[in-house]
Order: structure tokens, then C-alpha cells, then sequence
DNA sequence: ATAAAAACTTAGACATATCTAACAAAAATA
DNA sequence: TATTTTTGTTAGATATGTCTAAGTTTTTAT
């Protein structure tokens, strides 16, 4: 038995694997706000369960378990999040903290039911992948909009953070997923972009471009 | 803030008060399966937090605050319940342990939504009340369809017990809510009763009919 | 190559929630 | 009333998950 606490250890360095090639202690340290004394004990105990490989002073490693159960964890997640955003009328800025908890849920029917009533959905609200039953995520590559040139077409397709500060932000200037963008201009010295979309010039700060994923 | 397990407790001594006047450390133990000294030194903890009177040697009663605390968790159990069978098409049989977890969440505007997607129902899919958003319950008398007498017609309302056994067993039979029963015949050896409904004829033992309620 | 800084681990403490063993009080029975 | 049984408490141990303080190892900078 996987208990809650592991589980969001197992997430974090989940998630960390897919941000850097190399995960350390501090890097989950700082993802969880967890001291680091604290995450290596836990990566010993994950260790002698098989679901990390650890040696000291070592990056650390999902195990081809760990990583499943991860994935399975993340479904658990991305399926609540999709589903109160669309059965339950909340918004995609709403949804990130109740998930947190919900994702933790020993019944694996109730997220087979959500699944089921919306018809198997690829993505979140927030354009990540949903994991299958089995753990297993389809990859998309898509490129930060931070990426782009001037003169070029982007459609959000993703954000890579749910917090809500940021996605009121987004909701503010009418930005969602499927949003087309023209970029107009890049300021040079700070990597502003100038994008068009729906009758609307706005600037964007490198901070946000960063996290807008599309192609 | 209380705790998952605190919540637990609470509701345990909740329950335990509707049976009986006095609530013992022996029930609280029996009814959450954790040994005496522990339930003691939860009740001493609950005591300091305002939540329970407690005494040594003498039964354990919630505080005001206690009750309503009690109560809101309860609401977010009931609540949970009947939108997992009137929204997402489980049965009342597996309802309870899936509830038994989310009522744990904290997030009001989750429990607030489903109540109002559900047009603020007033009871569960077992037939008990839901608390309002202040803890404040709604009390129906309903006689136990063993206290009934020969020829008398029975209503079902509500039932005590919600383990899925016991719900399986209702549901082989085709009796649920709304069932409409006439005694037929009380056994005076056993008590157990002959019910005609639907067109069928079904004996119901004591256990069974201690366990519905109704008018 | 050495010193300094950063990252990591070890050791030990603490909070929560649980248990068992032993004892004490209250209730039931003889 | 005296004894036995039941119920409840105290004391101390254990498991999980966290922390701080103090060292180590590794990396970076001089
Ligand atoms: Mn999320
Ligand atoms: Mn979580
Ligand atoms: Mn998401
Ligand atoms: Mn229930």
C-alpha cells in the first residue's frame, strides 16, 4: 500500500523528471516544501519499497514502478480536475486544489466512472495528458510560445501551471486553451511578445510566454 | 483545524449519540474498531480542542461546537452520496466507503456545488437527512418496520445500516426507498415478518426489519 | 590545488495516532 | 456486602512523517 504522503513524493519527482533530466533531493525538497533531511529518509523508504532507485548523493530515479504508479496517481488527478471542470461547471483556476486531495481517493471505480461519463478525454483543463488505466501517458511535444518568432501563428494548447493566480491572469485577457495568437513583436531587451488574437493586441512578459504551450 | 482522524471521531460519537443517550469509550471503540486507550486519549485531545465534555469514568457528549462540526462532516458524507448515485449512476450500495474518503476534503465550494446541482436535496440516497451549510439537521420520527403490528402498511423511508451486505440483500428483494410493504404475518417465536409488496411475498427476519425505516 | 559553498546525510527530537500490558474504578453478580 | 466482571485509565512502546543541528561529500570558485 501506497500511502498519501508517498504518493505525493512519487508525483513531485515525476514531475521533476519531466523538467530536468536529473532529479535531486533538493530539487523535491523545494517542489514540496519539504526540509531535506526529511526527503531522503523518504527516498530510503521508497527505495526499499521499489519505487525509486536511490544511492546517496545520487540523483534519484522513478523505478519503471514508481513511474507507474506516478502515472496513476497524475490520472487520478487529471481526471477529477476534468471533471468538475466539466460536469461540475468549475473553472479551470478552481479545480488544481481540490484534485490535490481527491487525487489520494482508494476507489479505483469512482475514477473509471468519470472516465467512463466523459468519454475517455486525452487532456485536463489545463492540456496535460491523462494517463490510461495502466499508467501510460501520451506524449505531445509542443513548444513554449516563448519559443516563437515574430510573425508567427500559436495556438495555446496547454499551460504548464496551474496556479491560480496565473490562470486568473489568463482569464482576465480572455486567453484559453484554443486561443489563436499572431506574434506581433519581440521586445528584445526583455523577451516581452506582442501577440493579436480576437481583436486584442496584449503584451505578454517572458514569465507568461514560458508557460503557454501550442504549436 | 480538525484532522481526518479527529473528523472520524467526532462523527463516530455523532452516530453513537442518535442510538443511544449515553455514548460510552467501549462504543467509540467497538463502532471505529481502535482499542480503549486510544479512544481515551482522543477524547481528552477532543476535550482540550472544545469539541467533546469528557470525564474520566463518566460517558463522553459532543460540545455545541463538537455537534456542529460533527454535523458538517456528515453533510459532506451525505452529500457526496447522492451525488455519486444521482450524478454518476453508482448504486446505494457502493456509495458509503467511497464517501467514507471524500468527506475528508477540504473544499467547501466542492460540497456547495454538488448541493446545488442537486437542488439542495434533504436526504441521501439512504434516506438520512443532509445538514444544512450550518450543521443544522432536519429530525424525522420513523418507526423501525419491526415495531409494526399484522395488517399494518409500511412505508420505506430510510435505512440504518448502509454496509453494501446489507444494501445487496435489500436490492435482490427489489426493496429500496419508497417500497411500500403490508405486513402480513409477525412471527411471535423469532419476529420475523411476512411482507407483501410488489406483487411478491418475502419473510423478513428481525435483523432486517430493525434495519428499515419508515412510516 | 586549495578553500569556500552547496548539497546531502546522520543523529536525535517531536507530533500524531496507534498498540499492549498493567492497574483502577464502576457495575453486575453472588 | 463481598466478589467478580466489565469498563476505563495510565504507562510505555511503535510507526509515520516531520523538523533542527551538526557533520560529510560533492561541486564550484579562487
Ligand atoms: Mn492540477
Ligand atoms: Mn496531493
Ligand atoms: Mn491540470
Ligand atoms: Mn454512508
Amino acid at each position: 500500500m501506497i500511502s498519501f504522503t508517498e504518493e505525493n513524493y512519487l508525483k513531485s519527482v515525476f514531475h521533476l523528471s519531466n523538467v530536468s533530466s536529473e532529479v535531486s533531493v533538493k530539487d523535491v525538497s523545494a517542489d514540496l516544501g519539504i526540509k531535506m533531511p526529511t526527503v531522503t529518509s523518504m527516498m530510503k523508504k521508497l527505495a526499499a519499497k521499489g519505487l525509486v532507485e536511490y544511492q546517496s548523493y545520487k540523483p534519484v530515479k522513478l523505478t519503471p514502478r514508481g513511474q507507474t504508479e506516478a502515472a496513476l496517481v497524475i490520472r487520478k488527478h487529471r481526471l477529477t480536475e476534468m471533471f468538475l471542470v466539466e460536469h461540475m461547471g468549475f473553472g479551470w483556476e478552481e479545480v488544481h486544489e481540490i484534485a490535490e486531495q481527491i487525487e489520494h481517493v482508494k476507489a479505483p471505480a469512482l475514477f473509471n466512472r468519470m472516465d467512463e461519463i466523459m468519454g475517455h478525454p486525452k487532456v485536463d483543463p489545463h492540456g496535460s495528458p491523462i494517463p490510461d488505466r495502466h499508467g501510460k501517458i501520451m506524449s505531445r511535444k509542443l513548444r513554449k510560445l516563448s519559443e516563437l518568432s515574430e510573425g508567427d501563428t500559436f495556438t495555446i494548447e496547454a499551460v504548464t501551471n496551474s496556479e491560480d493566480d496565473f490562470l486568473n491572469y489568463l482569464n482576465q485577457r480572455d486567453l484559453s486553451l484554443g486561443t489563436v495568437l499572431q506574434v506581433v513583436f519581440i521586445e528584445p531587451f526583455d523577451f516581452s511578445i506582442t501577440v493579436r488574437y480576437k481583436d486584442k493586441e496584449t503584451i505578454l512578459s517572458k514569465t507568461v510566454s514560458d508557460r503557454l504551450l501550442g504549436e
